[in-house]
RNA sequence: GCGCCCAUAGCUCAACUGGAUAGAGCACCCGCCUUCUAAGCGGGCGGUUGCAGGUUCGAGUCCUGCUGGGCGCGCCA
C-alpha cells in the first residue's frame, strides 16, 4: 500500500524521467496551501535551474506531460512554477478503505529491519526516580515504541546506575553509621531494614560529605575499587541496595506506563571490563596519565583551549580522552558505558544504538563513542546520542521543589492526579463511576497531561514545567486529546 | 578561554530539510448548550522571525560577524 503524495511522487517521477529531467526533483507531498490544492511539487524551479531553463515554461512542460491517470487530474501551475495537485475522489475513497481495513492504519514498515537498542531511564540505584528521569523514560519509551513499529527488532534497555562511585559512597556511609562492618549479625539486621526512601535521605548526604571530607571521598574510593574487585560484605551490601531500589523504580516506571525488554545496569558489564581492558592493552589504546589509564580519542589537530582552575589557558587534545581505569583502580562510568557496547554486540548484535540521555553528557558519549570504534567494537555510525534538554521549574533552572530539593517521580504524578481529580469533579464527570475506576481515570488523565507535554517539545531544549498548564482540558495538553478520543468513540457507539 | 545548543505573536511552541500569504494552542474580544461528553465548536485581534551583512529567481531555514541566554570542558554519573 502506498499513500497519495508517494503514488503522486511516483507518477510525477516518471513524468520527469520522459522529460529527461531528474527524478529527485519530483517529490510531490501535501500542500503547504490547501485553500489552492491538496499536494504540491515544488521541483520545477529546482529542475529549471538545473536545467537552464524558466521555471513558468518547464512547469508547463510538466503539466503538459500528465496523463489522467485516475489518480488526479493534470497538475496546474501557479506562482513561480508550483505545481498543485487535486486528487479524484476515486482514488480518495480508495485510499481512504485501503487505510480502514490496514491493521497498520496506512502506515509503511521499514525497507530493511534493523536491530535497535534504546539506552533510555538511567535511574540511578541510590537516587530514586526523580523529576529528572522523567525525559529519558517518556522520550526513550516513545522512541522505542516508534522504532518497533515500524517493523525493527528493538530491545529497551534501562541500564541502572548500579556501579560507580555512588555504590563505594554508600557502602561507606553504612559502615560509619554502624560503626564498622565486622558485626555480621549487626549488618544484615541493617541490609534487612533497607528501603528506597533510606537510599535517597543518606546518599545525598554522603556525597555531601564527600565534597568537603578528603579522607571520607578517599575510603568511598576505595570502598567502590573493593566492590569492583568482589570484596566482601561489600558486594552483599551492594546486592541488598541494588536488589530493593530495583523494586521500587520498576513500580515507578510502570506508573507512568514505561516497560523494559531488558532490565540491565552498569554492574552486568563489569564482569567484561577485564578482558576488555586486556584488549586494549594489546592493541595499544591504553595509556598511563597521571596515575589513570586512559584511552585517548582526539583525532590529529583537534585541539582546544581549557581554562584551569587557576585561571590559566593552555592548549589540550580535544575531545578529552576516555578515563578507563582510575588512579584508585576502580571503573568509571566511561568505562561500563564501554563494556555494555562490548556486551551488547555479543548478546543483540545491534546495527543500531541509541541513549537517550541528558544533552549535558554529548561530550562524554563521544568519548565512548570514538573509543568503541578504536577498538573495532562497533562502527562509530551505529552509535547515536539521542539528547534532550532539561525539564525545568518557573526559574528556568532544572527542576526543584521549593524546599530546592528534587522532586520525587511518585510526588509529580501524585500532584498531576489531584488536580485531575480536581478538574474532572469540576466537570461533573465520574460521578456515578466506582473510586476505583475514578482514581484510574484520574491517573490516566494524569500521564497524559505529562507525557504529552514532554513530547510535544523540541526535544533538544529545555522546556518549563507548569503543570497547571499542561493539566488544561482546553488547547494542546493530553487531557484534550483524551478527551477528543473519548469522544470519536462515543459517537461511533451512538452511530 | 574553547566547544555544543537555543533565540519566531504578550506567553508556550510549529513551519515537512531553500519555496507561495510564517502557522497552532494559551491569554484577550465576539458568537454558539432542547439531539453525539460545552473537558466542546466557530470567528476576531496579534509578526521588521534577536541585530548586521552575504549567497540565491526565492532565506525563519544556508554562510560570516555580532548581541543575549542555556549547557559542557578526567579520576561524579
Amino acid at each position: 500500500m502506498t499513500d497519495l503524495a508517494s503514488a503522486l511522487s511516483a507518477a510525477n517521477a516518471a513524468v520527469f524521467a520522459t522529460l529527461g529531467l531528474d527524478a529527485r526533483h519530483a517529490e510531490v507531498r501535501r500542500s503547504d496551501r490547501p485553500d489552492l490544492a491538496e499536494f504540491q511539487c515544488n521541483g520545477a524551479l529546482a529542475a529549471a535551474k538545473a536545467a537552464g531553463k524558466k521555471p513558468l515554461e518547464l512547469a508547463g512542460e510538466i503539466a503538459a506531460a500528465w496523463d489522467n491517470t485516475g489518480l488526479a487530474a493534470k497538475p496546474t501551475i501557479a506562482g513561480p512554477g508550483f505545481l498543485n495537485f487535486t486528487v479524484s475522489a476515486n482514488a480518495l475513497t480508495l485510499r481512504a478503505q485501503a487505510i480502514a481495513e490496514d491493521a497498520r492504519a496506512g502506515a509503511s514498515l521499514v525497507a530493511r529491519k534493523r536491530r535497535v537498542i534504546v539506552d533510555y531511564g538511567g535511574p540511578n540505584v541510590a537516587k530514586g526516580m526523580h523529576v529528572g528521569h522523567l525525559r529519558a523514560s517518556i522520550i526513550g519509551e516513545s522512541i522505542k515504541r516508534v522504532f518497533r513499529f515500524r517493523g525493527d527488532e528493538v530491545w529497551g534497555d534501562a541500564h541502572f546506575g548500579d556501579w560507580g562511585f555512588q555504590m563505594g559512597l554508600m557502602i561507606t556511609a553504612i559502615e560509619d553509621e554502624l560503626g564498622g562492618l565486622a558485626d555480621a549479625p549487626k549488618l544484615d539486621a541493617r541490609l534487612q531494614g533497607l528501603s528506597l526512601d533510606y537510599l535517597e535521605a543518606a546518599y545525598p548526604a554522603a556525597a555531601a560529605k564527600a565534597r568537603e571530607d578528603v579522607a571520607f571521598r578517599d575510603r568511598a574510593r576505595k570502598a567502590t575499587a573493593a566492590l569492583q574487585a568482589g570484596a566482601e560484605p561489600h558486594r552483599t551490601i551492594w546486592k541488598a541496595m541494588h536488589d530493593v531500589s530495583m523494586a521500587a523504580q520498576k513500580r515507578d516506571f510502570a506508573s507512568l506506563g514505561v516497560d523494559f525488554d531488558l532490565w540491565l545496569g552498569e554492574s552486568d558489564a563489569d564482569p567484561l571490563i577485564p578482558e576488555m581492558v586486556r584488549d586494549l592493552e594489546s592493541k595499544g589504546l591504553l595509556e598511563e596519565d597521571q596515575g589513570a589509564r586512559i584511552v585517548r580519542v582526539a583525532g590529529p589537530g583537534e585541539r582546544k583551549k581549557k581554562k584551569l582552575d587557576d585561571g590559566t589557558v593552555i592548549e589540550v587534545e580535544s575531545p578529552d580522552p576516555l578515563l578507563v581505569i582510575s588512579s584508585e583502580g576502580s571503573a568509571m562510568y566511561g568505562t561500563t558505558d564501554l563494556a555494555t557496547i562490548v556486551q551488547r554486540v555479543r548478546d543483540q548484535q545491534p546495527d543500531l544504538i541509541l541513549y537517550v540521555v541528558d544533552q549535558r553528557q554529548a561530550d562524554h558519549f563521544e568519548q565512548v563513542y570514538r573509543a568503541a570504534a578504536k577498538a573495532g567494537y562497533i562502527a562509530r555510525e551505529a552509535l547515536e546520542h539521542t539528547g534532550f534538554g532539561t525539564m525545568n521549574g518557573s526559574d528556568g533552572k532544572p527542576f526543584k521543589t521549593r524546599a530546592g530539593g528534587v522532586l520525587k517521580l511518585g510526588d509529580l504524578i501524585g500532584q498531576a492526579e489531584e488536580k485531575a481529580r480536581a478538574r474532572l469533579r469540576e466537570a461533573e464527570i465520574g460521578a456515578d463511576f466506582t473510586t476505583e475506576e475514578f482514581e484510574d481515570v484520574a491517573h490516566k488523565v494524569a500521564i497524559a497531561a505529562i507525557k504529552f507535554a514532554d513530547l510535544s517539545n523540541f526535544r533538544g531544549t529545555s522546556y518549563v514545567f507548569d503543570l497547571d498548564r499542561f493539566m488544561s482540558f482546553e488547547g494542546k495538553t493530553g487531557p484534550y486529546l483524551l478527551y477528543q478520543a473519548v469522544r470519536i468513540k462515543s459517537v461511533m457507539r451512538t452511530a
